[in-house]
DNA sequence: AGATTGATTGTTTTT
DNA sequence: AAAAACAATCAATCT
């Protein structure tokens, strides 16, 4: 399951419910290999075709907050190892955070957002030779598709203004990535 | 050994 | 429009 669906986001009263196990990781839940038990992707239609070089979704600002947090977190509870403690930890912290402390991780998720439209459309592109939908299979030359790094072109005219109440210290984002191996 | 779960919230996606 | 699924993460647990 994906954990907190109907439960997290509709119920906020599982804390007291259902005390975790301190660092317990995996309680004893596994359906492991189960087709149709398998929640990972039962497709019972044709939902997802697993796609090559799919860019997968955009981390909400949630996301990009847990990201720093889990750091923070392992590091005065290097203890825990548990994904759900961080979880839950994470999600009481986020809320407990003010709109002025979530616009920078607003921002840096909505940059997310944007790259990852501009992945995907370079993704329909090379998806463009082929639409077929259905379950065609029928693996034509599939080939490399030629990656193309669609490097930001121009940068938007205007800097992202800050409306709001609180005037969030805007971090000069780095785009440079020096990927050093 | 590989697959899966657990947990959070927000957005993307699908119906 | 609304519900569903999935995005990261790490270790434990299951088949």
């Amino acid at each position: 399951m994906r954990a907190a669906k109907g439960k997290g986001a509709a119920k906020i009263s599982k804390e007291a419910l259902k005390p975790v196990d301190d660092g317990r990781v995996g309680k004893r839940k596994a359906a492991a290999a189960d087709d149709k038990t398998s929640k990972r992707k039962a497709r019972k239609e044709k939902r997802a075709k697993k796609d090559p070089n799919k860019p997968k979704r955009p981390p909400s600002a949630f996301f990009v907050f847990l990201e720093e947090f889990r750091k923070e977190f392992k590091k005065e509870n290097p203890n825990v190892k548990g994904v759900a403690a961080v979880g839950k930890a994470g999600g009481d912290k986020w809320k407990s955070l003010s709109d002025a402390e979530k616009a920078p991780y607003e921002a840096k998720a909505a940059k997310r957002k944007a790259e990852y439209e501009k992945q995907m459309k370079a993704y329909n592109k090379k998806q463009e030779s082929g639409a077929d939908d259905g379950d065609e299979e029928s693996e034509r030359s599939r080939s490399e598709v030629n990656d193309e790094e669609d490097e930001a072109s121009g940068e938007e005219g205007q800097p992202p203004e800050e409306e709001e109440e609180e005037e969030v210290e805007d971090e000069e984002e780095e785009e440079d990535d020096e990927d050093d191996d």
